[in-house]
DNA sequence: ACAACATATCTTCATTCGTTAATATGTCAA
DNA sequence: TTGACATATTAACGAATGAAGATATGTTGT
């Protein structure tokens, strides 16, 4: 029990926000990731594929954004054959929010 | 009206990240920032001399730290003398809390 | 105006991040 | 197993960021 990373420390003393938090908005924090997430409205599930041509970007980018993105907690990912899908995760991105919230009703 | 980065973009069509938000984002998105912020847990009112003295860091990089702060709107800054105080900036936060929360409830 | 103090800005350098191309892994069909 | 397709990973390079020192701006008292 010596990384302090390893548990996200959950509703602890100090609303310290915890790596997940940080991932969360980490991946929000850039344009190209916004622009990316805008695709998912509405609950749309969507290939690397086509994340990549809709936003208009390469193979590479779309999978490591997309990775980015799910660390962050704000999309999941399922394999559909060769296919995967991604979404958004409305569960976990509520979560990271209200950790957010309380965060800032703390220090501020 | 050229400039859309101009104007937040209130409560339009695309809940489309405004700069206010990427710049909120962004401030919070580093383990140094969210270390300083913690520093202002109950209203606290601090110089720039004393943020950078608690969180043992040198006086230039506490005042752009918490220029970036202020900039997304997390903090307050006021002169007193020959001081400026910082202080969280609760109303800011939680519009900028709002608007991403508006956005997830979009794009998950 | 000058000195002393507090903060902001500038300069520099090391590090990180974003992007692209190339390659590797994984999946399915034949 | 081989080939075709979809995604993930790696390497490399330019751009942006973070941190520390030096300097500039601003404020107060004398």
């Amino acid at each position: 029990m010596a990384d302090p990373a390893s548990h996200p420390a959950p509703e602890c003393a100090l609303p310290q926000l915890s790596e997940a938090t940080h991932d969360f908005l980490k991946a929000l924090a850039h344009p190209s990731r916004q622009q990316i997430m805008l695709l998912f409205a509405r609950g749309a599930e969507l290939s690397v594929n086509q994340v990549a041509e809709l936003a208009g970007i390469g193979q590479s980018n779309a999978s490591q954004q997309l990775a980015l993105l799910r660390r962050g907690g704000i999309v999941t990912a399922r394999r559909d054959g060769k296919e995967v899908l991604y979404r958004g995760d409305k569960e976990r991105a509520a979560q990271a929010l209200a950790e957010l919230q309380s965060y800032l009703q703390f220090c501020c």
